[in-house]
Formats: structure tokens, sequence, C-alpha cells
RNA sequence: GGACGAUUAGCUCAGCUGGUUAGAGCGUUCGAUUCACAUUCGAAAGGUCACUGGUUCGAAUCCAGUAUCGUCCACCA
């Protein structure tokens, strides 16, 4: 039975991916060699909030063909799929879902921390449905039955045990910094969870005793005593630091100190500025250098505190410009730049706009030197670690600090610096590596506590009865400490170790020194720091969950996943993730495990729409939803679309003028098959039965093929290996339309050897496979011999030797018959020869009169032509078109039809691009420099060349003479 | 203020370590429909490779600078 004439991806694709999945092909048990080496990619889990979109679509896409090529290049392939609980994009989903469906404003007063936590739950069961269906109908190869959720019990025990470690390291503190507060989400976020608008704001300048300070923020003015400025800045000189006076300010008098600090630019405005250290980090810094008094102004909730006086309550946005009027009242007001443009920090999630505020937080110290490496086997290796001894290690090596001492300490930052420096991990593209020094460079230490609610808690316990009681309190509680008590809590906290503080892995119910009632902080922790352990946490035995007898360490060294498969290959994500997860999971694994996490990393660009405009619900009109998209076009034809074309750390355009392009390449292939399977139906031949070694080439034809077929998986092979996924793509589809539909398949119509055309199929299956899996393999089910195994299980193609020939190869031969063809069918239709009409050609040439004689059959059928005469010898014709190959004159009869203007304008066309041809050779061939420094072969080859073309040149002349004489005559 | 990227046909993009008469897809024009595919086939038109210098026998490709667009980073109060 015949393949219907066009393909319907829907008609194959859930069946096919079901059948994969039973198959047990995306388990790397499938693969028969145990000692295979391992190939393994974490698949950065998608958000559990909701839908899958295109970014989504490029990774699963790219991955999937990392991960298809390598598994049948033999090896032990594991793509580990999972989801991340992601904490603020969670939680402010629901609770906003919950304010509209039920309308209740506070959602966490109202319902309470556990309420709100299985409503989220449930939200989070129906949303990893939804996605993991979602991956499905991509065709991602990935192991399901190791499927992990970042809030799974063994990831939240790894998570636990990691902060516990970092904590006994001293790398993990709780201190009073300022940090970034959204006041939307009621949370503190990181510094890569900030984006800046810019915005045009009023910008004021005052007058502060004997000084002009300017700002944009007049609200938080209220506790200002401290003016600032440049130690060299001579304008101020007679000011010494330490020195006080009076200010009339907002509220009244306040007594103001001067403050000289290099911080302070004296180009920049009046050179002099006030300090609000409680809200700018900046300040917060300054305060601390020099030991300053520091007021809180602005409450958690966004509004005035008792300190703005009259203004108290009010929220910012109202107390601006009333704070103004009165300073313009007291005569105070300078100056208003109107134009000024003010970056306003937003929070990436919530979109609030973020006040930094002074809160207790915990930490991750990035600077300080507590990790050690040690010598051994001529690297550094962390010591300690998870590895069993003698276990099979995947070649890469874990890394190491190269030149380490024995014994020398390193912080975080040069850990993450080392890793990518010494080359353990390529970031790809390579200019991305600028970029991750850069964020290193600049780094602060990471607050990791958040007071969200979704999340890992903070493996913290106050205990009440014993130690310091102030440290039971929670720490909204401890936000109301004043000051000082703040600072002398922290430090004493800071310094570790103290009673009343438990930090613990182990869920805790009383307090081991005294057995009294304990609090598990109510913090937790950012959702990075759980993701950052994703590639060797996703990898650890879930029975080892609940032995809290055992340490991390003998967690990875028992868990046989881990041992297998990390570090990972390939890391794949969208290039704006670099900092947020990249970053993290180099610091947090190497840290934590002592080993990389991966060893390449690949990043991908943005998905734009035509109009390269990021895809958005504000231009629904060229916004592409990827299940719109599969349905009507196929989920190959999508993948294709996204990954021709690409480049790593490059954004591409997307829209369906482009997928429609690669649907229609499917089914070209499609219908080759099909014509395939028809010739072999009517030559009654089962190509189940074909076997696999009959790649017997025959005719010319084959010939050609064979060795072009031997190119392209050159191509395809080193492309994928290079992650050049799209130049391996391209030159598929260039070879698959081009050559082999538009050439081969037309003359295996003359002149057939069916095994093999079945066989280079095959071929061709084999190496599309990574690109577009569901049409090959439905393909392959109906051309594979019936021994062989179904196409994602199938080895790689291997190449075939070529036996060299001599003299001008098959490939070229091809060549000279696929021009003679095509030039036989420009001079038709510039003589506007009716399509089907047979002409009389006659094509004289010594060089391939015996080739093109052998090959009579196909330039009569693909040129109709009728009367055809190969001859060495050329004869004087009159009433042709002529065409002059290299070597070859291909002149087309015109009896009756002759029109010397039609065949002159053509002649001249081609003469005119010829001259041009002939004088630029001429140019480099009379330039003495060239012919005697450029390699001679060089210019052998251009002399050549211009021979040829000379010789062309005299033909088209003789042909112009004779028409124009012709024109004359008439 | 720094860093990075882009600039090649009407549109979207290839052109890797310098040597091709600068390519593809879409779109456009002309022609074709029993015989795998109109989601097709044949043919064509269309480009001073952003600009200015430099290196070189030779530059779309390497270097410097300029312009436009875009991205990221940064304590300009």
């Amino acid at each position: 039975m015949p393949l219907p004439k066009t393909y319907d991806p829907k008609a194959s694709e859930d069946r096919i991916y079901e059948m994969w999945e039973k198959s047990g092909a995306f388990r790397p048990e499938s693969c028969k060699d145990e000692k295979a080496e391992t190939f393994t990619i974490s698949m950065p889990p998608p958000n559990a909030t909701g839908q899958l979109h295109l970014g989504h679509s490029v990774m699963l896409a790219l991955q999937d063909i990392f991960i298809r090529f390598n598994r049948m290049r033999g090896k032990r392939v594991l793509w580990v799929p999972g989801t991340d609980h992601a904490s603020i994009a969670t939680e402010s989903v629901v609770i906003k879902q919950i304010q509209k469906e039920e309308n209740i404003p506070d959602p966490r007063a109202k319902l309470g921390r556990e309420e709100l936590i299985r409503r989220i739950a449930d939200f989070v069961d129906k949303s990893r449905g939804t996605i993991r269906g979602q991956v499905r109908k991509m065709g991602a190869s990935c192991d399901w039955s190791r499927e992990r959720y970042t809030l799974d019990p063994t990831l939240n025990r790894c998570v636990s045990e990691v902060f516990v470690k970092m904590y006994q390291d001293g790398l993990i503190y709780r201190g009073h910094r300022a940090v970034n507060w959204d006041p939307k989400m009621q949370t503190t976020v990181s510094d890569d969870e900030i984006e800046y608008i810019e915005e045009k704001t009023p910008y004021y300048t005052f007058q502060y005793g004997p000084f002009q300070i300017s700002t944009a923020r007049p609200e938080t003015k209220f506790g200002d005593k401290y003016v600032v400025m440049h130690p060299a800045d001579k304008r101020y000189a007679k000011y010494k630091d330490g020195e006080t006076f009076t200010a009339e300010w907002i509220n009244g008098p306040v007594k103001a100190t001067v403050i000289k600090d290099k911080i302070v630019d004296p180009e920049f405005g009046t050179g002099v500025m006030t300090i609000t250290p409680w809200h700018d980090m900046t300040d917060f810094e300054l305060s601390e250098r020099h030991k300053l008094e520091r007021e809180q102004i602005i409450g958690f909730d966004g509004r005035l505190l008792q300190i703005a006086g009259e203004f108290a309550g009010m929220p910012i946005e109202e107390a601006r410009p009333k704070v103004v009027e009165k300073l313009k009242a007291k005569g105070l007001l300078v100056k208003v730049d109107k134009n000024y443009v003010h970056r306003v920090a937003v929070s990436y999630r919530g979109k609030g706009i973020v006040e930094p505020q002074i809160k207790e937080q915990w930490f991750i110290d990035v600077n300080k030197k507590v990790v050690t490496w040690e010598e051994q086997e001529g690297i550094s290796l962390r010591q300690g670690f998870g590895r069993q001894e003698g276990a099979r290690r995947h070649p890469a090596t874990p890394f190491g600090l190269r030149g380490a001492r024995k014994g020398e300490l390193f912080s975080l930052k040069e850990i993450m610096q080392s890793v990518v420096r010494n080359g353990e991990i390529k970031i790809i593209p390579e200019r991305f590596e600028k970029v991750y020094f850069n964020w290193i460079d600049n780094l602060r230490d990471w607050c990791i506590s958040r007071q969200i609610w979704w999340g890992h808690r903070v493996p913290v316990y106050y205990c009440s009865k014993c130690g310091d009681a102030k440290n039971a309190q929670t720490s909204d509680e401890r936000s109301a400490m004043s000051d000082e008590q703040l600072t002398a809590h922290s430090s004493q906290l800071t310094a570790g170790g103290q009673s009343g503080i438990i930090v613990s892995s182990r869920p805790i119910d009383g307090c081991p020194h005294c057995g009294g009632v304990v609090h598990q902080d109510p913090d937790t922790l950012d959702t990075w720091f759980s993701s950052g352990l994703w590639t060797w946490s996703t990898l650890i035995d879930p029975s080892l969950a609940d032995d809290f007898s055992i340490s991390l360490d003998e967690m990875l060294k028992r868990s046989p996943d881990f041992q297998d498969f990390h570090p990972t290959q390939i890391l794949e994500t969208a290039a704006d993730i670099l900092f947020f997860w990249v970053a993290r999971m180099i610091l947090m694994t190497t840290y934590a495990t002592g080993e990389i996490p991966f060893e390449t990393v690949y990043l991908h660009g943005l998905v734009l729409d035509r109009n390269g405009e990021k895809m958005s619900k504000s231009h629904p009109e060229t916004a592409i939803d990827p299940l719109d998209i599969i349905p009507k076009y196929g989920a190959d034809a999508l993948r294709l679309s996204m990954t021709i074309g690409q480049s790593p750390g490059n954004d591409t355009r997307l829209y369906e003028e482009k997928i429609a392009g690669y649907r229609n390449f499917v089914n070209k292939l499609w219908n080759a098959a099909r014509f395939v399977l028809i010739q072999c139906e009517k030559e009654k031949l089962d190509p189940k039965a074909i076997i696999p070694s009959a790649y017997e080439p025959k005719t010319l034809a084959d010939f050609a093929l064979f060795s072009e077929l031997l190119s392209v998986r050159g191509k395809v092979t080193l492309g994928l290996e290079n992650y050049a996924v799209s130049v391996a793509g391209d030159s598929l589809y260039s070879f698959v339309w081009d050559f082999f539909c538009d050439w081969y398949l037309e003359l295996s119509k003359g002149e057939s050897n069916l095994p093999f055309l079945v066989n280079a199929l095959r071929e061709i299956l084999q190496l599309l496979h990574p690109f577009c899996p569901f049409v090959t393999e439905e393909l392959w089910s109906s051309l594979k011999h019936e021994n062989a195994d179904i196409l994602i299980k199938h080895p790689w193609p291997v190449d075939i030797a070529l036996a060299e020939g001599k003299g001008i190869t098959p490939r070229e031969q091809f060549q000279v018959l696929i021009d003679v063809i095509s030039a036989i069918r420009k001079l038709r239709v510039e003589q506007e020869i009716e399509a089907g009409k047979d002409v009389a050609v006659f094509i004289y040439t010594k060089k391939h009169a015996e080739l093109l004689q052998s090959q009579e059959a196909h330039i009569r059928r693909l040129g109709h032509v009728g009367t055809l005469m190969i001859d060495a010898k050329p004869v004087k014709h009159t009433n042709v078109a002529s065409a002059f190959l290299s070597g070859t004159e291909i002149h087309l009869s015109l009896e009756g039809l002759f029109d010397p203007v039609k065949v002159k304008k053509s002649l001249l066309k081609e003469q005119t691009s010829l001259v041009r041809y002939r004088d630029g050779l001429l140019q480099k061939l009379r330039n003495q420099d060239f012919v005697s420094r450029a390699p001679a072969s060089l210019v052998e080859a251009e002399k050549g060349k211009l021979t040829e073309v000379e010789e062309k040149l005299k033909k088209i002349d003789e042909r112009l003479a004779h028409t124009i004489l012709h024109l004359k005559h008439n």
C-alpha cells in the first residue's frame, strides 16, 4: 500500500513517541555496550507555572539533536527531564489567581502558610502534567523514568546538606545588609533578579546648610544627616571630615556631619551628596566604612515611617511632590531638572518597584577563602569527594585548580573563574566567557533567603530556651530591633557555633542542647540555590534521601547514576540565563561535589518575531505558540525551522512562512520515500529484504551519489561534533532536495539501481533523524531491513572508503551531465520553446564525448531532446541557439523557430558576463606582484580559467557574427 | 561610562582559519499539471558585502576608526 501523497504529522507523531518510549530507547540502559562512554544532558527545568513556549521549543530541539546524535553514535545517553518550583514566579501566579478568582485581597494572611502551600502544590501538579505533555510533543527523547522536580525530597535533602556544609565552612552567614526589597511580593530578591527601567523623573537640587545637594528621590531624605564630598575637592577644602553644622531641613533643623570619601565624583553635580544608607546600596557600604548611623525611612509596605512626620503613612508617589512643595515653601528648592533620566529598579518577576532596605538575611560569602585543593596525578583535585575508589570515570576529569599548592585556600569567586579560565568548562560562543568573567568581577555576596513560602525552607532552627533569646524571634520581630542591637546581634550570629541556633540538614523537633522548643527559620531559599545543584542532585539515588546517617559525600558515592553520568557533557540553555543559573551551577556544584557540572555550555539566543521583537502578548499577531504550530506543521518542521539558520548566542527570528518552508522539506522527503516505495512495488522488490550491505553503485549517478553522501556524512558528523548544528542541518537540506531529489531520483527514473537507492535513502534518514525524528522514524519503518532496529536506536552511519580513481571523478562527470542538461533547459526557455516539445540538439566535445554518449538517454529525457548528436568534432550549424561550457558546446536546433533577435540577445548577455570575468582575470595576471607572490598553483589555475573563457568568447563571437549576418540578410 | 554583538539581494539569513564570476530560503517575473511531491517542477531578475582608512600580490572575510541598531554590565547621589 503506497504512502499517502502528503505527510500528515498528526497521524504519526504521538504514536511514534509512544513507541519510542515503550522501546526503552530513552533510557541509557538501552545501550548494549556497558562500557560505552556516557553522554549526559540535564534538561534545564522549565518553571512549573504554565505552558511551554518557543524558548522551550528551541532548547528541546537543540538538546534532542545532541542527544539523538550521541545515542546513535553508540554512547550511553542520559537526558534528565524535570521541572523547577520557581519560588517567586509560582507563588505570585497562584496568589494572583486566588485574588482574582476568590476575591481574597491578601491570600497569605487569609489562608495561612500550610493552606497556601497546598494550593500552590495543586496548581504545580497540574502544570507539570501539562509541561510533560508538551515536552513529548516536541519529540524530546529524555528519560522519563528519571524525571525530577526541584522540590523532590531527594533534592531537598541535597539543598539542606549543601547549606549546612557551606555554613560549617563559614561561607553562609546571616547579617544585616542592604538588600533588594520587593514591596509587591513582600520578599527580598537577588541582584540578578532586578532589571532597570529608564524613566524621566524631575531632578531636584536643594539647599542643605552651606551645600547644594541633588536628588531624584526627595522622599527618602528625612534621615539625611551626613554630607559627603571627595577629600581632594578644593571647593570644599575648608570643611573638615567630621565637622558638624546645622541645616534647616524638611521637618526642621538637623545636625549634619561632613564626611570625606573618594566615592564621590567631584565632576558630578555639585560634588556633594547626602546619603540614605537604609535605602541605597552604595550609601550602605559607605555607612559601613565610616560607621555611620542609619535610619529606616520607608516601611516594608512602601509607605513612609514615623520619621517622616506629617508625611508618615503616605506611599512614595504621594509623598514625593508634597515633600518638594514643603521644601520649596521653605525656600530650599534651588532648581528642578525635568529632563533627568533616572533608572528605576524593578523586580524581574513581580515587576514591582524594588526598594533597597536593610534586612537581616542569609548570605553566601563569595570572597572568603575556604576551599582547599590537593595535587593528585598531576592535576589538583578537591579532596574528600564522592568518587568511588576505582570507579569508571568519564574521560573528562573532575576539575581542579591548576597549579594550586597543597593547603592553599580559594574563594568561591576564584573557583568560578578558574574552571572557565582553565578550559575545563567551555562556553559557546566563546565571547560569553568575557561576559561571565565580568559578572564575577562585580559579584557581591549572594542573598539567598526569601520571604516567600513556596520553596526549600532555610534549614535553620532557633531554640527559645537556651542561648540568646533573640535568636528565637522571627525575622520580622528582629526587624523591629534598633540598629545597634542588630549589628551586635548579627556579628554574634555570624561568628557561628553559639547555642540557640541550630543549622541542620535533618528536620529537628527539639533543641539538641536543652530539649526546648525550636522554631524553624520562616524563610525559604532563593530558587537558584536549588537549581544550582541540578546536574547532580537529580542523579542522587532517591532511596538515600531519608537516611540521615550518611553524609553528602557518602550519598554521592552510593548513587550509581552520579557515578556514571556526572559531570554532564553539555548544558544547553538561553544566553540570558547565564548569570542566574549557569554561573550558580558552576559555583554550587564545584563547591559541593568537587566536580564541574558540565563540560560545555551551549547558549542559544532569544526567539523573536518577524520584526525582530520579543514575542509577547502585546503583539499577538506575530507571536507564535508552539502548541498551535505543531498540529498545523508538525514538530519536525518546527524543530528544523529553529535549528537551521540559528547560531549560538544570537537571536533568531521565527515566523510562519519559515516553518512552512521546512514543512515543505519534510514533505519532500516523504515523497522521495514514497517514490522509492512505489518503484519497489513495481519491481516486485521488498524493501525489507534489501540488505544494508547492498551498497553497490552501478550507474554514474550511483557513483556520484556515493561520493556526495560521503561528503555530506562528514559535514553532518563534524558539524554536530562541533556544535555547528545549523551548518549540519543546512547541508542535509540542500543535499536531499537539490542533489538527491532533483538529480539522482530524476535520473533513476531512466536507469535505476533500487537496492542502492534504498540504502542511500536509509542513510539519509539516519543522518536526518536527530533533526526531524518523527518523519524519519515513520519512513524508516517502511524502508528498513526487516532485522534492523528502530531508527532511534540505529547506529550512526560510518564512512565507507571510496576507491580513488584516476582522472575525472564520477562526481565531476555527473556534474558535466547536470551542466549539459541545465544548459539545454536554459536555451529552451530563452528561445521560448514549448515546454513539452522535443528539440534537436548537437553537442560537440572532445573531452566528454564518451561520457555524454553513455548518458544520452538522460539528456534526452530531462532535456526533452528528440534528435541528439554527440560528437567530438564540431560541425557548423545555422539557425541554432548555442551555449558553451568548458570543453563542450551545445547547439539547439531552431529550424522554423529561429529568431535572430532572441538568439543575439542571449549571446550578448553571455558575452557581457564573460568579458567582465575575463577582464578580471587579465588584470590579475598582468599584475607582476600577483604572479610572483601568489602560490604558483593559484596562478596556474587562473591561467587555465583565462584560456577557457577566451575559447568560449571566441565561439560566442563566431555565433554572434553569424547571427548578425542573418539579421542583415532579412 | 564600559563591554559585546549585528550591519551581505525587497525580507530572513549562510559565507569557518583571506584567493568561488559572493550563496540559500521566502517574495517577485516567465513557463509547466496523467506518470513521488503544486507543501511541486524548469528558468530568470535582483547585491559598490554600512562607511572611511590600513595590512596584503589579493579583503565580505584580518586590523583601526566612524555611523546606525541591539544586548549586557556599572555606586553618577
